[in-house]
DNA sequence: GCGCTGCCTTGATCCATGTCAAGACGAACC
DNA sequence: GGTTCGTCTTGACATGGATCAAGGCAGCGC
């Protein structure tokens, strides 16, 4: 990481966004005092690289704000975008120094950082931060696996509705799903694209026939409004 | 699981064909006598389920011997292989009893396996068992994202020598990469094609073609030589 | 206003891979 | 030997999504 510490931002653990869920989210008093005094914060630009693939790296992090993405290119440039990184993901890899992928920064990103070897060191010794390491990596690989099925098996339009109903679950409760639901897209169609092995105008277009379709409407290219998500669902009903 | 206990599999864990590479690799002797304890065998026939999607799973267990694979399948039938499970490779999740994938047998299976509960209380205490389990499941994580890449982004033979490579790397050693090498493949032509996001009839002509290429021989249609592994590699030179 | 620039959409066409269908081959068995 | 069965290969054709190309539209600086 190239970024320097951000010094106006001081946020107190008790009022963070994503005290429950993220790294923390178990933690008894004490191990959250530990983690609250080694914590620092960072501000990564829009559009900056956070790592770089082989890159070092001696710092793991959760995304307090913002969002960014995780991505592998292939030599000739094709670039295939594995992870789409929300508040409370984790970034890092204990016992490890160097990334094997790229990471970079979508919108504005707030990170939580806390360098690797006092973290390591940690871990040893604090229990419920340990396993919600190894739970968050699990789930990290179940959610691998599963967008592995939609990249293998998925058409284009299950991949787009898949896509949005993925954006709908990490960013309205549950109990408003079932009203017209407004979201913003955090991805532009070209990451879209990426992140679906598709191309930008596969997305665009299956995007107008969704909207034709009358199962989206769009209020900008990147705010959508669903009228009916068990609707959009059913699209995926063939699928997963 | 619905098998029974093997009662004629004795191995002992000293010669273990794993040892070196499984979840007891880094232990040392007190936390290797107490998995040595714990451990008991289960063999499984060939085609035949390990676990099924949301089947209860009380178990982890290593692979001694065989292979499986982990996949998903939609509503409708289609199918995904999301990953080929080779002799140390580890199955289960700590702090979980069920499975959100199927595994199933494609070679006769011999399983080292733990009840899970008292494996999750040995990996508390054991650090080094608990380190490694971390790390085994960060490898897998970062294969999974590198698989989609694979599925993202090449074509249909890149696909293929993807796999072939990925085979030579896990059966042949280093050294012997130089001179012509023989492999043969684990999975059938339907696995490979669900494994690579492709159907059995694009399989099944790539691998012609990279026979008409001189790329490959085909001893039988599983059993396959590789002149020179440094040209078939080379066919990834503008991908991965 | 004007002309950028970046992002998105749409249309026309192409092609890699899927689909459908027919055999080929080998193993197991009688 | 012949038959059957499962797996693999090959061919002919169809098509979903890629590619190529043009244009729309919003934001921004001047």
């Amino acid at each position: 990481m190239k970024i320097s510490r951000s010094e106006d931002l001081r946020l107190d653990c008790q009022h963070c966004p994503v005290r429950h869920r993220a790294i923390c989210a178990a933690s008894d008093d004490e191990e959250f005092d530990k983690l609250n005094a080694m914590k620092f914060y960072k501000s990564i630009p829009a559009g900056q690289a956070v790592v770089l693939r082989g890159e070092k790296l001696d710092v793991v992090a959760s995304i307090v704000s913002g969002v960014a993405t995780l991505s592998k290119t292939t030599v000739d440039g094709r670039m295939q975008i594995t992870g789409m990184l929300l508040p409370s993901d984790f970034i890092g890899r204990p016992g490890r120094d160097s990334c094997e992928h790229d990471i970079s920064a979508v919108t504005d990103l707030t990170l939580c950082c806390f360098r690797r070897r006092p973290f390591e060191d940690l871990i040893e010794r604090a229990s419920s931060i340990r396993k919600r390491l190894l739970d968050i990596t699990f789930d990290e690989l179940d959610a691998a696996r599963n967008w592995m099925l939609l990249l293998g098996c998925l058409t284009a339009r299950e991949k787009i509705v898949s896509f949005l109903m993925l954006v709908v679950r990490r960013s309205v409760l549950p109990e408003d799903a079932d009203q017209p639901v407004q979201i913003d897209l955090p991805l532009s169609r070209e990451a879209m694209a990426s992140y679906l092995g598709l191309t930008i105008e596969t997305v665009s277009r299956q995007m107008s026939r969704l909207r034709k379709d009358g199962l989206i409407e769009l209020e900008t290219a990147r705010r959508v409004i669903i009228p009916d998500t068990s609707r959009l669902e059913a699209e995926l009903e063939n699928a997963d």
